[in-house]
DNA sequence: TAATTACCTACTAAGTCAATAGGTAATTAA
DNA sequence: TTAATTACCTATTGACTTAGTAGGTAATTA
């Protein structure tokens, strides 16, 4: 299930890109056309701007950019940097203890095959496909 | 992301349906073959047999037993049962509060197309598929 | 009657989620 | 130089979920 970390963070990425401006977007202006917390988003855009996808700069006439044209940007990318991973099952979470039923699994593979096709599904899907 | 409750009441019906007998299999079998407390063991069982997955008769020579050939029993129903839900999103989700962005939200129809395509994914997998 | 099994209710410790609180640092305009 | 604006930082919290545990009762069979 996607948290709704992730899914304002989409929120948040659509809406710079909507703006169409070579200009930095203030969160504040985000935060009241989105009708989200604003504190709440500081450390959503935090993952974002760590992972490469934002730059941000203080001051007045600061705010948010994207790093990149929208439609180079993959919603996989967005969604891994603040859902943490986009595994559908623990065990195939690279962050987790490895399964010592690994090789006799018999789910094992079903997993695989969901995976595979739900990461695909995301890294062929972009920004601007949600414009 | 599955659970582990989810996980769990896959192995349990690959077990009963591995047992390839027409006999109740009690709990307590299934549990040390699995490797699974018991007493978890319990609370999911339940939710296959309300859901009428399973049927299980008490006392000596009970335990549980499949209501339909794996070949019917898709893993969609097994999960549904265990996990509530699997939808990818509470937006989608029936039980959750209506969202109001619905009509405008720019993000529903990759949501809606997600949800589709891992409900199809489950539902055409059976327990057959895992024996 | 004893053993076995399902079935039931309640509890809990640890973790996650969705924020909130209260700052400091950088940048710009007056 | 000062005030305003903005990003950026650390810590805390209440509600909820997860993955169990504890301690029974009811049904069935030998």
């Amino acid at each position: 299930m996607i948290s709704t970390k992730g899914r304002y963070a989409l929120r948040v990425m659509i809406d710079i890109a909507e703006q169409n401006k070579n200009e930095y977007i203030p969160l504040k202006d985000i935060a009241e056309r989105q009708k989200i917390s604003k504190k709440y988003l500081e450390a959503i855009v935090k993952n974002l701007v760590d992972g490469g996808l934002l730059t941000g700069i203080s001051g007045k006439n600061g705010g948010y950019k994207l790093t990149k044209k929208p439609n180079k940007c993959s919603i996989g990318e967005i969604l891994t940097l603040t859902e943490g991973s986009l595994s559908t099952v623990s065990c195939l979470d690279e962050n987790s203890t490895p399964c010592n039923r690994k090789k006799t699994c018999k789910t094992l593979p079903m997993w695989v095959e969901l995976d595979n096709m739900v990461k695909k599904f995301f890294s062929k899907k972009h920004l601007s496909d949600l414009l």
